[in-house]
DNA sequence: GCCGTTTTCGGCCCGACTGTTTTCAGTCG
């Protein structure tokens, strides 16, 4: 079982014992221990396995004790008790937005819903007959709700769960731009997942600074990219915009403005811990400040709220309750790399008529070279994919790469800009773990950047094995996207980390993070563990054209979510101490 | 059900919005 399948079982229990209304803060317990496991950086299997379950917040002596049992039988009794006499069907519509669990127990036992899908169906034909209305406490109302909300899910249904980073950024920019239209706007800034800078966002949440929140949002209800308002209030606004995805915005006073930063950012965990040292000080938190024996204090910026609470600024991308708030009141924080420490790209495609293995990139070396200069690098490093190996003679492609390396140095010549161009390739490591081009072929180069882009589906063993064996040739100095994972589509490889990552340091090869934002591969959490353990990353575009060197800053965000500083990043050095690396 | 450098008992975040209500429960974030 993924932790996600056992956060999603647990958030069930949750609910069983919502909907029978019993004591709330078992509720919350499944709740929060559900959102522990779901965000948990390690596997809950080996946590189980290693007998560290209870030390994930949330989790104490009767959760560990029914995750033990699971784990050994696959199920659990007590869990079993909990669900006897629930309705089936109550589970399945538990997802559709606006029921909960009291009125899903409700419609489940009254129209008597059974599991699957078919449930869902079911409760659409009694609403669309009139018969949810008709029950004491819904209304005509609460029953055209369910109806939209159950044709919204199934519209949904396969539609992509969740945003890219650039996806949700331009959404947010669309309706950031129109409220900027108002001159009651102070300032629109991002919250929750899109603010900590997360690989993927669900939806987009915005605040606004504003005295009149009532009148703005009069004017957002006139933003034509609205499909849909879930709801709007004097402060809040949900609505469905055009593209499908769920938009909520929140407005602020500017003497609040830290507060309702600092709350809706998250994570639901570093605010669940927030709200624990907060108890040990009498204090409770909430977006509009500080409570403190019955008076509200508050906070025109982030700071000077964490400051209230003894603690260090913590910058969004730290905020997952993974250490940060015990350094942030030690005044330890890390002080995390920035874009502005970049001073070169190790992963760019050129146009160069080499016959690749994979796709070429559009532009020239002169292209990227400029555009490099425009963002004020130093160097460069040029990667295009390895000649390929069928129809090639290891002769001829030896050659095609000396004509490439001629062919840079006369581009080189006649562009001026003077950042220093390095020469290197791309090269798969094979299933078997060889390179797809020889030793001496390596040799050719100033460095190579070695990466999986085939049997992406190998166990952790196989996968370990191949890495370690295709990351053993000369010249190697980065390994690219280590996963291979491409978002919403794929997870890639999982490997012996700990070996794998040991092999890196000890050799002296840089761990890529992939600043692409369909991989962002070397994840964050794994960016944290090579960190912690002295491996040097290197961040790169593995742009195909000029415009994606600008993703740069995906790459750094995903660098500082893994708690990265500018001396942990390889690229951040000047081209003086670079030349003795490469 | 979890948690504890004041506690092994007695607390546990809280505000916004909606609909069906005649004072509040359910849902959401």
């Amino acid at each position: 079982m993924t932790n996600q399948e056992v956060a999603e079982l647990l958030k069930l229990m949750g609910a069983a014992h919502e909907a029978k209304k019993e004591n709330f803060f078992v509720v919350r317990a499944y709740q929060n221990a559900a959102a522990s496991i779901e965000h948990a950086t390690s596997d809950i299997r080996d946590l189980w396995q290693e007998g560290k379950l209870k030390e994930l917040a949330g989790i104490g002596g009767n959760i560990a004790g029914y995750l033990d049992e699971l784990f050994r039988t696959g199920k659990v009794k007590h869990f079993e008790e909990e669900m006897r006499g629930l309705p089936e069907g109550m589970f399945e519509i538990l997802t559709v937005s606006g029921i909960g669990p009291k009125s899903a127990i409700r419609l489940a036992r009254e129209f008597k819903l059974v599991k699957g899908s078919l449930a869902l169906k079911k409760l659409q034909e009694v609403a669309k007959k009139g018969l949810i209305a008709k029950l004491e406490g819904f209304g005509e109302e609460k029953q055209k709700k369910i109806l939209e909300a159950i044709e919204e899910k199934i519209k949904r249904k396969g539609s992509r769960e969740r945003l890219l980073l650039p996806e949700a950024e331009l959404l947010a920019e669309e309706i950031k731009n129109y409220l900027k239209g108002s001159e009651l706007v102070e300032e629109v800034e991002a919250l929750g997942s899109l603010r900590r800078k997360t690989a993927t966002v669900g939806d987009v949440d915005l605040a606004v600074k504003t005295e009149k929140p009532d009148r703005v949002m009069v004017y957002l209800a006139k933003f034509p990219g609205i499909k849909k308002i879930i709801s709007t209030g004097e402060k809040t606004t949900m609505f469905i915009h055009k593209s499908g995805r769920q938009v909520d915005v929140k407005t602020q006073s500017g003497d609040k403005w830290g507060s309702i930063l600092q709350h809706y950012t998250g994570s639901k965990l570093h605010n669940i811990h927030l709200r624990q040292v907060a108890l040990e000080k009498k204090m409770s938190l909430s977006e509009h400040g500080i409570k403190k024996n019955g008076k509200l204090f508050e906070y025109e910026t982030e700071e000077d709220f964490y400051k209230a609470l003894g603690m260090d600024y913590i910058p969004p991308e730290l905020r997952e309750d993974v250490g940060e708030i015990e350094l942030a009141m030690k005044h330890r924080l890390p002080s995390l790399v920035e874009l502005t420490d970049i001073r070169g790209d190790f992963h760019l495609h050129t146009n160069l008529p080499i016959e690749t293995s994979h796709d070429m990139g559009a532009n020239s070396v002169r292209e990227l070279v400029a555009k490099a200069g425009g963002l004020g690098y130093e160097y460069v490093g040029l990667s295009d994919h390895n000649p390929k190996l069928l129809g090639l003679s290891e002769n001829k492609r030896i050659e095609v790469i000396k004509r490439r390396n001629e062919a840079i140095d006369k581009q080189i010549r006649s562009s001026e800009n003077g950042v220093k161009v390095f020469k290197g390739l791309e090269v798969d490591i094979r299933p078997d773990g060889e390179l797809a081009i020889s030793d001496e072929s390596l040799e050719l180069l100033d460095y190579a950047v070695v990466s999986v882009h085939s049997s992406l589906d190998q166990n952790k063993i196989e996968a370990t094995k191949r890495i370690l064996a295709g990351l053993a040739h000369p010249n190697v100095r980065i390994w690219g996207h280590p996963t291979g994972r491409i978002l919403n589509q794929r997870d890639g490889l999982d490997y012996d980390w700990e070996k794998v990552l040991e092999f890196c340091r000890d050799n002296n090869i840089w761990v890529e993070i992939n600043a692409s934002p369909m991989r962002l591969d070397l994840p964050d959490v794994l960016v944290r563990e090579a960190v912690k353990m002295g491996v040097k990353i290197v961040i790169d575009t593995d742009s195909h054209a000029v415009e994606q060197m600008d993703s740069m800053k995906y790459g750094v965000a995903v660098a500082r979510r893994g708690w990265a500083e500018k001396r942990d990043v390889i690229n951040t050095l000047p081209l003086s101490d670079m030349m003795k690396m490469v």
